[in-house]
RNA sequence: GGGCGGUUAGCUCAGUGGGAGAGCAUCGGCCUUACAAGCCGAGGGUCACAGGUUCAAAUCCUGUACCGCCCACCA
C-alpha cells in the first residue's frame, strides 16, 4: 500500500470530508484535567456571516485547536444572540411586506411569529460557521431565549433587585420614535451632519420693538420651551434676568433664568430652555424647579396634549413629525418676523444603532440598574490582573468608560426578548396605573415609577400586600445585552451548580473585537462578578476589525462588503483562515486583500506538493524519529540542520500563540515551511535519498516524515482541512483517526544545535554566492560550472576546519549549485580569469565566460565597495569612541570589533576582485 | 472639546535601544523528474517632519503636520 495524493489540492472536495466525521471531537475530554473552556461571541440570529464573524471565529478556533492538540480538555460553547430589536426589525419588515403589522397580530401572535421565523433562518449563521471549520461543541449550543438562559436572566434580574441594584425612574431617555423603544446611552451612535443654526427672536414681554434672541439647532423644541437661559455673569443680560419672555407662536410667558452652564460665547449666549427634549435642558430645568412639556408622542409627532395654552396654530401642527414641525416653525416664525437669521452649522445627531432614525430625548419611566456597584469590582479586577486585557492599550478605554459610567437604562418597549419578571396589582396599586388614552402608546398602562412592582421568578398568583388576584406582568423586555451579559456562566447551567460550572468557570479567554467592549465584555465582568463572585475570563483578546483595502468599515450601503463564503469558495477555507491569522496583528485593523488570500492558497498547494515529495519517497516501514530525548549526532548533517531549525520553529510557534500572536504564528510556520524545509531541505534531502552521500537513505526518510508530521501538526490549528487530508495518507488511518488529537510539537533536548546551524548557512551563503555569480556571468541554469576556492582565514586551525567542512559538504554544493568541479587552491594561486564572491572568510572564484557584461559587473562591485566603506567606517567612528567603549555592553562591543575585522577583509577582496574585473576589461579591449 | 492609534520598499504591513524586514508587485534567467499556484537571481527605503535624551534612536521623550478611530450635553 502506497502514500498518495493527487496532483493539485482540491480544497472543495477535501473540504466536506472532515467537518462531521470530526465533531465527536469537539467535546471536552473526560476527566477535565486542563480545562480550557472559551464562549464564542453570539451572532445574532438574524446575521450571516461577514468578515469580523471569520476573523473571530478562526483566531477562537486557533486557540482551541491547539490547546486541545496541547493536552487541554476544551470547551467551546457556540450560540446566538436573540438580538432584540435588531430581529423584531426584520419581521417587523416582513409583515409590512404581507401589509400587516404587529399591532394587528397582538403581542402573543407576534411573539409566535418571530419563533417561527427563527426556526426556519436562525441557523443559518451556524452552518456557515461550520464551514469555516470551527470546532465548537455543537452538544452544548445555546440560544439567549431558550428556557434555562431565560431563568438565568430572572434570577439575575431578582437577585439585582433584592440587592437594590435596580430601580423604576421617570427621566430622559434615548428614544427611538422608530422602533419605540428606549435605548441605552451606549445604543447612541453620533453621526457628524451639517444643520443649521436658527437665531429667534423672543419678544420681551410689555416691551413693544424689543427681544432676546436665541440660537437653536433644533426649532421646533421651542414650543415646549419654558426657560431662557443667560449665563449669570453675562453684562449683556443682567438686566433681563428674571424678567418674562413671549414664547413665539405659543403665546406661552417663560422666565429669563441664570445658569453658569450656559457659554456666552456660543451664538447669542442665550439658550432656550426645553427640559422635555434636551438633556442639557433637562438638568438645568431640574436646577431651577421649570415645568417639563412633553410636545411629542412616542413617535415624535406633535402631541396637542401636551399644550395647556392650545391656541388656533395647534390645529396646524398636531400630529405633525418632528421634521415637519421645523419647518411649520420656521415659516410662522419668518411670518411674524421672529427669525432674525440662518448659518448653516455642522452637529453630531444621535442616531439608533439598529435603524439610524434620529434619537428623540424622551421623558418616560424605565428600568435603570444601579451601574456604579459594579463598576467598581470590574475595574479593580483589571487594576490587580485577574483580568488581563490584551493588548494592553485597550484598558485605558475600558477606564475611561467604565470611570464614566451613568446608570443603565434595561428596559425596552419591544416584544421580542426577556419580558420582566416584575407584575403589578391592579387593586392595590391602581393610582398608580394609569390606563393609557389619546396618545398611542404601545403598552396598554402607563406605569407610574411609584408604582410597587413584585419582582420574582415566577408569576405571582396574588399580591403579597393585599391578596388582590389581579395582576399583570411589566409589558417591558429586557436589553438583549443583559441576557448577553449574562453568557459566560448562564451557558455553563447558571444558576443551577452544574458540573460544567463548577469545571469551566471562569472562562480561559474571550476573543472579541474592540466594538463590542462596552455593549458586552464590560458587562460580563460586572455581572459575572457580581452573581457568580469570580472572573467570567482570565484574558480578554481583543483584536482588530477586518477592513476594506481602503481601510473603510465594511458595510452594505458602501458597497464595499467582502463575503468570506465567497472567499473561502475560491481560494480554500484555509489559506482564507491563513490570511486572517497572517494579517492580524495586534492592535491593528486588518485590511482584507484578496491578493493576500491568493497568496497564501499557493502556501497550501506548496505543502501538499512537500507532501507528495514526501510520500513519493517514504517506504511503509519508515517510522518517525522517536520524539523522546535523543542524539541526532548520526545523522547527515542537513538531516541534523532541519531538526534543529524544526525545533526552533516550535519554540517560537508555542511562544507566539501563547501571546496570541498570531501573525507572528502564522509568519514563523509560512517561514520554516516553504524557506527552510522545501526549499533547502528538500533539495539537498535528494542527494542523501538517492544514497549519493553514502549514506543510509533510510534515516533521512525518518527525518522527513517526522518533519513533515510535525509542520502539519504545527499548521493544523489554521489549515485543519489540508493538514488532516494529508495526514490521514501519511499514517494511512483512513479516518479512524486525526490529526485533531494528535499531541501537539513540543521541543526535543538536542535537536537544537546551533553550530550546525552556523555551518549550514556557511553552506547556503555558498549556495547562494555562486549562483550569483552564475546570473551575474550569464550562465544558463543548466550549464554547470567549474569554481575555485580559497579560504583566507589567517587562523590556520580555523581555515582547516571551513576547508573540510566545504570538503564534506561538496556533493551539496555541486547539486544545489550545479557546480562541475571543486578547486581548492591556495591563497597565493587566486585564479586570474574569473569573478569573485566572499563568504565570511572563504573566496570563490568562478571563471568568467564571454557573455558577461563586464562594465555592469564593475558597477555592482564599485557600488558594493561603497556600501561596505559606510559600514565600516560607521563601525571604526564607534569603536574610535571611548565612551562607546566605557558604556556599552561588552557583548556589543565585542560585535562591533569582530564586524569591523570582517568589512576590512571583505572589502580587501572586493577591492580585488575589482582590480582583477578591470584588468580583464583592458585584456578585452586589446 | 477630550482620549487613543497610525505615518517604515510601488502596494499591504511586521519590527519598540545596538548591523533596515516580510508578502505581493517589478526586472532578469529557468518547464532542474514535489510544485510554472513553481524554481533561481536582482533592484528598490535620509523608517512623516523638527527638536531632545543616550556612547548608540525606526525604536524612548517633546512638539508639528497629515490620516484614522473612540468618547463627549456647547445650544
Amino acid at each position: 500500500m502506497t502514500r498518495q495524493l493527487d496532483k493539485t489540492y482540491s480544497h472543495k472536495e477535501v473540504e466536506v470530508r472532515w467537518y462531521s466525521r470530526w465533531e465527536k471531537y469537539f467535546r471536552p475530554s473526560d476527566g477535565a484535567t486542563h480545562p480550557f473552556s472559551m464562549v464564542i461571541p453570539p451572532p445574532n440570529v438574524t446575521g450571516s456571516l461577514h468578515m469580523g464573524h471569520a476573523l473571530n471565529n478562526t483566531l477562537q478556533d486557533i486557540l482551541c485547536r491547539y490547546k486541545r492538540m496541547d493536552g487541554c480538555s476544551v470547551l467551546w460553547i457556540p450560540g446566538t444572540d436573540h438580538a432584540g430589536i435588531a430581529t423584531q426589525n426584520v419581521v417587523e419588515r416582513q409583515l409590512a411586506a404581507q401589509g400587516t403589522d404587529r399591532a394587528q397580530l397582538g403581542r402573543e401572535k407576534f411573539i409566535e411569529r418571530v419563533w417561527k421565523w427563527r426556526a426556519e433562518t436562525g441557523s443559518t449563521i451556524l452552518s456557515q460557521l461550520k464551514a469555516l471549520g470551527v470546532s465548537c461543541d455543537w452538544s452544548r449550543e445555546r440560544f439567549t431565549m431558550d428556557e434555562g438562559l431565560s431563568l438565568a436572566v430572572r434570577e439575575a434580574f431578582v437577585r439585582l433587585w433584592r440587592d437594590g441594584l435596580l430601580y423604576r425612574a421617570e427621566r430622559l431617555i434615548n428614544w427611538c420614535p422608530r422602533c419605540k423603544t428606549a435605548l441605552a446611552d451606549i445604543e447612541v451612535v453620533h453621526e457628524e451632519s451639517s444643520g443649521h443654526l436658527w437665531h429667534i427672536r423672543y419678544p420681551i414681554e410689555g416691551e413693544s420693538s424689543e427681544w432676546l434672541v436665541v440660537a437653536t439647532t433644533r426649532p421646533e423644541t421651542m414650543l415646549g420651551d419654558t426657560a431662557v437661559a443667560v449665563h449669570p455673569e453675562d453684562e449683556r443680560y443682567q438686566k433681563f434676568i428674571g424678567r418674562k419672555l413671549r414664547l413665539p407662536i405659543v403665546g406661552r410667558l417663560i422666565p429669563v433664568i441664570a445658569d453658569p452652564y450656559v457659554d456666552p460665547e456660543f451664538g447669542t449666549g442665550a439658550l432656550k430652555i426645553t427640559p422635555g427634549h434636551d438633556f442639557n435642558d433637562f438638568e438645568i430645568g431640574q436646577r431651577h424647579g421649570l415645568d417639563i412639556i412633553g410636545i411629542f408622542d412616542d413617535e415624535a409627532k406633535i402631541r396637542a396634549s401636551a399644550f395647556a395654552e392650545a391656541g388656533e396654530w395647534l390645529k396646524r401642527y398636531t400630529g405633525k413629525d418632528r421634521f415637519d414641525a421645523r419647518k411649520l416653525v420656521v415659516e410662522d416664525l419668518k411670518e411674524e418676523g421672529l427669525l432674525e437669521k440662518v448659518e448653516p452649522y455642522g452637529l453630531a445627531i444621535g442616531q439608533c444603532y439598529r435603524c439610524h432614525t434620529v434619537i428623540e430625548p424622551y421623558s418616560t419611566p424605565q428600568w435603570f440598574v444601579k451601574i456604579k456597584p459594579l463598576a467598581e469590582p470590574a475595574m479593580q479586577a483589571v487594576r490587580d490582573g485577574r483580568i488581563k486585557i490584551i493588548p494592553e492599550g485597550w484598558a485605558n478605554s475600558f477606564f475611561a468608560w467604565m470611570e464614566n459610567i451613568k446608570d443603565w437604562c434595561i428596559s425596552r418597549q419591544i416584544w421580542w426578548g426577556h419580558q420582566i419578571p416584575a407584575w403589578y396589582c391592579t387593586s392595590c396599586e391602581s393610582v398608580h396605573l394609569r390606563r393609557n388614552g389619546g396618545d398611542s402608546t404601545s403598552s396598554e398602562f402607563v406605569i407610574s415609577p411609584e408604582a410597587k412592582p413584585i419582582v420574582q421568578l415566577e408569576a405571582p398568583s396574588t399580591c403579597d400586600r393585599c391578596g388582590g388576584t389581579q395582576l399583570f406582568q411589566d409589558p417591558d423586555v429586557l436589553d438583549t445585552w443583559f441576557s448577553s451579559a449574562l453568557w459566560p456562566f448562564s451557558t455553563l447551567g447558571w444558576p443551577k451548580e452544574t458540573p460544567e460550572l463548577k469545571t469551566f468557570y471562569p472562562t480561559a479567554v474571550l476573543v472579541t473585537g474592540f466594538d463590542i467592549l462596552f455593549f458586552w465584555v464590560a458587562r460580563m465582568m460586572m455581572m459575572g462578578l457580581k452573581l457568580m463572585g469570580d472572573v467570567p475570563f482570565r484574558d480578554v483578546y481583543i483584536h482588530a476589525l477586518v477592513r476594506d483595502l481602503e481601510g473603510q468599515k465594511m458595510s452594505k450601503s458602501k458597497g464595499n462588503v467582502i463575503d468570506p463564503l465567497d472567499v473561502m469558495g475560491r481560494y480554500g477555507t484555509d489559506a482564507f483562515r491563513f490570511t486572517l491569522a497572517a494579517l492580524s496583528a495586534m492592535g491593528r485593523d486588518v485590511k482584507m486583500a484578496e491578493d493576500r488570500v491568493s497568496g497564501y492558497q499557493n502556501f497550501v498547494n506548496k505543502l501538499w506538493n512537500a507532501s507528495r515529495f514526501t510520500f513519493m519517497n517514504l517506504d511503509d516501514q519508515d517510522e518517525p524519529l522517536s520524539l523522546e530525548n535523543n542524539s541526532i549526532k548520526q545523522l547527515n548533517l542537513a538531516d541534523q540542520w532541519i531538526l534543529s531549525r524544526l525545533d526552533y520553529t516550535v519554540d517560537q510557534a508555542r511562544k507566539a500563540i501563547d501571546g496570541y500572536r498570531f501573525n507572528d504564528y502564522a509568519h514563523h510556520l509560512y517561514q520554516f515551511t516553504w524557506h527552510e524545509f522545501c526549499d533547502w531541505y528538500l533539495e539537498m534531502s535528494k542527494l542523501s535519498l538517492g544514497g549519493k552521500l553514502g549514506n543510509e537513505p533510510q534515516k533521512t526518510r525518518q527525518v522527513l516524515r517526522t518533519v513533515l508530521e510535525q509542520v502539519l501538526l504545527l499548521l493544523h490549528p489554521i489549515m485543519p482541512f489540508v493538514t488532516e487530508e494529508i495526514w490521514q495518507a501519511l499514517n494511512q488511518v483512513d479516518g479512524k483517526s486525526s490529526i485533531m488529537v494528535q499531541p501537539y510539537p513540543k521541543s526535543v533536548a538536542g535537536w537544537r544545535q546551533p553550530e550546525v546551524e552556523v555551518q549550514v548557512t556557511f553552506i547556503t551563503e555558498i549556495i547562494r554566492t555562486i549562483r550569483n555569480l552564475r546570473s551575474e556571468c550569464n550562465v544558463s541554469p543548466g550549464r554547470p560550472v567549474e569554481i575555485f576556492v580559497v579560504d583566507g582565514d589567517r587562523d590556520a586551525i580555523r581555515r582547516e576546519q571551513t576547508l573540510k567542512l566545504l570538503r564534506d559538504q561538496e556533493p551539496t554544493i555541486r547539486s544545489l549549485a550545479r557546480v562541475s568541479s571543486v578547486e581548492y587552491a591556495g591563497s597565493k594561486s587566486r585564479p586570474k580569469n574569473a569573478i569573485t564572491g566572499v563568504v565570511g572568510s572563504t573566496e570563490i572564484f568562478l571563471p568568467v565566460s564571454e557573455a558577461m557584461n563586464l562594465e555592469e559587473e564593475e558597477t555592482r562591485l564599485s557600488k558594493e565597495v561603497g556600501k561596505i566603506q559606510v559600514e565600516l567606517a560607521r563601525a571604526q567612528k564607534k569603536l574610535a569612541n571611548e565612551e562607546f567603549l566605557k558604556k556599552a555592553k561588552p557583548e556589543v562591543i565585542d560585535k562591533e570589533k569582530k564586524k569591523a575585522v570582517e568589512l576590512e577583509d571583505k572589502i580587501r577582496t572586493v577591492n580585488l576582485s575589482l582590480k582583477r574585473l578591470q584588468e580583464l576589461q583592458s585584456q578585452r579591449k586589446d
